[in-house]
RNA sequence: GCUGCAGUAGCUCAGCCGGUAGAGCACGUCCUUGGUAAGGACGAGGUCACGGGUUCAAAUCCCGUCUGCAGCUCCA
């Protein structure tokens, strides 16, 4: 049987089915170096025999599909370079899949892998791609002819519950290159040699197999390849750059936060961060006024009966905290804002005329994480929620849910983050409900995310225990992705604590209660903040502002007084520098410490009631008058601007003498 | 929680094979009064995470606990 395949020209071919991919790239056009071929859309590497046709193209060196494919065979080539070097008898293999930025694989193994047999394994591997070791494969059918196979080949445990769980009467290939074969679906690419040299083996990690903790924890190799050197490097200047921006350094640094022993999971934060904590919560209530929200505030502590009501002692329990019983009462402190705010719709008989009711919470919560997954700010035990509960009718579920999207747009908006990712996550395996509540939910959700235009993905089982959700994922300055704001919508929690509204009709009806929170939390919020920014946050953020420093402290000391009284005025946060001490030194620890303007008073300003202005980037402005930098600065900080509103736009390169690290 | 690694001054780290602690930066005092990222001198600062053990002797070796880091699993 012939198999007809589209070329992008729009051409066709014919080959009978079972040609090796390689005889049809011998004579595919512009197929030359092709690291293996794509069928329509899904791999077909040069060992492998065609079994359908469709629309063909070749998979060439310099693209992320070829990439796929190398980094694959690099995986093999680690492998086989750990066969060498531990003795192919010592370690047993279980996968070694592509990641997003590059790959892996797991290994059972006694010796434990240290940090130094990293480059020992990455000398032995370079040295399996200069032997250029072409690839080969082959097939048997049925899962026992695939035991059989493994058994020949030594102990493969793992591999054969692999075969074990795919469809019986399968085809299984297997992947040789020099002595080293492997169980593979493959693709790859045709010999050892096409994987070049810039790779990287870049951790050891302890890994489950198959992800299961009760199960065998592996060793695993985190390696990444690329095809030149120069993009190698690339991504390790990147990463590089995220560790520079790691908030927890920068926290400390900066004197933002600190995360006490005694507390794990924690933060303290200090005079400086609490200004930014306060100037988030400033905006968002800004914001919740205009939208129509009121703000209430719940305990921390209820009673074990509220968490029996709500499901948590049920669903959450290990991740709440109880105090001790006393006088026979048992008490939990509140993982989530709900209760409590059911709690307030409780207070009086509502009216449908008060629906929709938008309450906010900035809720204190504390959930028990398991102690590996604490880290920073961005996973911890301890922390605020922008919390708020829109109780309404069903009918008005999806203009509500139309401007909660709009709403965390809106938000996202002051810090810059565009890119913006929705998911839309239904029924997980341990919830409450009918089957009813979560259908309408995921309907409704569904129909504003589609009406919303924006594209949006499915998180099948990422929902809640008491209804589906709309989780938000942005990404940051250097394009790391985050997940921050959930819009949950709750058909249960009004049946479990009986919330009524009396309908127009007269009659008692149940409202719906969607959950949000746009930030998040306070917590990670800052800490993606932190990251985002690099610590070197806008204006009206800032812990400090301005910060005004003399030339000669003795002489112009009045002068510098005067104009952080005018800032002040202004309200910016605006401190002098008026401790001994050479200038030169001033600027570099304000420079350091992130301020965003540096305003200069030296006897030509202090005369003429003017400052010089020294952006934190470096960027020199010379002097000007000070009521017009004060007005600037207070417009900027007063718009929530990203960028200065003083000097040339961010980024401008600085004058030639003036190369220096700058913040 | 699990696997691996780590914990010495506020910070970054040295202190290897055991003989009761050191540097740079930061901090304080004094001198220096200067034009856009580091002026100088002197000084203070540590129960070497905590608890046991081995030893004549432990920051150093062993065990346990706590905390952190990289992952796994999980999540705002």
């Amino acid at each position: 049987m012939d198999l007809e395949f589209r070329l992008p020209d729009g051409s066709l071919r014919r080959y009978p089915a079972g040609t090796p991919g390689r005889d049809i790239a011998r004579d595919l056009p512009g197929a030359s170096g092709a690291l293996a071929l794509l069928v329509d859309g899904e791999y077909l590497d040069l060992h492998s025999p065609a079994r359908k046709g469709g629309a063909l193209r070749p998979v060439l060196p310099g693209t992320e599909e070829g990439l796929e494919v190398v980094r694959h065979t690099a995986a093999h080539v680690m492998a086989q370079a750990v066969a060498r070097l531990f003795g192919k008898d010592a370690v047993e293999f279980a996968i070694g899949p592509v990641i997003d930025e590059g790959f892996y694989y797991d290994f059972d193994i006694e010796h434990a892998f240290t940090p130094e047999d990293l480059p020992r394994i990455e000398e032995e591997m370079r040295r399996i791609v200069r032997e250029d070791l072409p690839l080969s494969r082959s097939e048997v059918e049925g899962k026992d002819a695939a035991r059989a196979r493994l058994d020949a080949s030594g102990k493969a445990e793992f591999k054969k519950e692999i075969v074990r769980d795919l469809p019986d009467g399968s085809v299984f290939s297997f992947y040789s290159q020099g002595e080293f074969t492997d169980l593979c679906r493959g693709p790859h690419v045709p010999s050892t040699g096409a994987v070049g040299e810039a790779f990287k083996l870049l951790s050891v990690a302890g890994a489950y197999w198959r992800g299961d903790e009760k199960r065998k924890m592996l060793q695993r190799i985190y390696a990444t390849a690329f095809f030149r050197k120069e993009e190698l490097d690339e991504w390790v200047r990147l990463k590089e750059e995220a560790k520079r921006r790691d908030h927890r350094v920068l926290g400390r640094e900066l004197g933002l936060f600190k995360f006490p022993e005694a507390s794990p999971g924690a933060a303290i934060w200090l005079p400086k961060g609490m200004i930014c904590w306060r100037e988030l919560e400033r905006v968002i209530r800004e914001k919740l006024d205009a939208r129509g929200y009121v703000e209430v505030r719940t305990p921390v502590l209820l009673d074990s009966s509220v968490w029996k009501v709500t499901g948590h002692m049920d669903h959450y329990r290990e991740n709440m905290y109880f105090l001790e019983k006393q006088e026979d009462r048992l008490f939990g402190m509140k993982p989530m804002n709900c209760p409590g705010s059911a709690m307030v719709f409780q207070e009086g008989l509502r009216s449908y005329r008060e629906l929709p009711l938008r309450l906010a919470e900035f809720g204190l919560v504390h959930r028990n994480e398991k102690s590996g997954v604490l880290g920073g700010l961005t996973r911890v035990r301890s922390f605020v929620q922008d919390d708020a509960h829109v109780y309404c009718t069903p009918e008005q579920l999806e203009d509500e849910l139309r401007d909660l999207v709009a709403f965390v747009r809106e938000i996202y908006g002051l810090f810059g983050f565009a890119d913006i990712r929705m998911y839309l996550a239904t029924r997980p395996a341990s919830s409450t409900g009918t089957d009813a509540m979560w259908r309408n939910a995921e309907e409704a959700i569904g129909s504003v995310l589609r009406a919303s235009g924006a594209p949006f993905v499915m998180d099948p089982g990422g929902g809640a225990f008491y209804g589906p959700k709309i989780d938000f994922k942005v990404l940051d300055s250097i394009r790391r992705e985050w997940q921050l704001a959930t819009i949950q919508v709750d058909f249960s929690l009004p049946e479990k604590f009986d919330l009524d509204y009396v309908a127009q009709d007269g009659t008692r009806k149940r409202p719906v209660v969607i959950h949000r929170a746009i930030l998040g939390s306070f917590e990670r919020m800052f800490g993606i903040l932190v990251e985002h920014f690099a610590g070197a946050f806008p204006l009206w953020l800032s812990p400090e502002q301005v910060r005004v420093v003399p030339v000669s402290e003795e002489k112009q000391a009045d002068a510098c007084r005067a104009a952080v009284a005018a800032l002040r005025a202004a309200g910016l946060r605006a401190s002098a520098d008026l401790g001994s001490g050479k200038m030169g030194a001033k600027i570099r620890e304000a420079t350091i410490a992130k301020v965003p303007y540096c305003l200069v008073i030296g006897g030509r300003e202090a005369e003429s009631g003017q400052v010089a202005v020294r952006r934190r980037d470096g960027h020199d402005l010379g002097a000007l008058p000070l009521g017009e930098v004060v007005e600037a600065l207070r417009r900027e900080a007063a718009e929530r601007r990203l960028e200065p509103s003083l000097g040339p736009p961010p980024g401008t390169p600085l004058p030639e003498r003036k190369r220096k690290p700058q913040a």
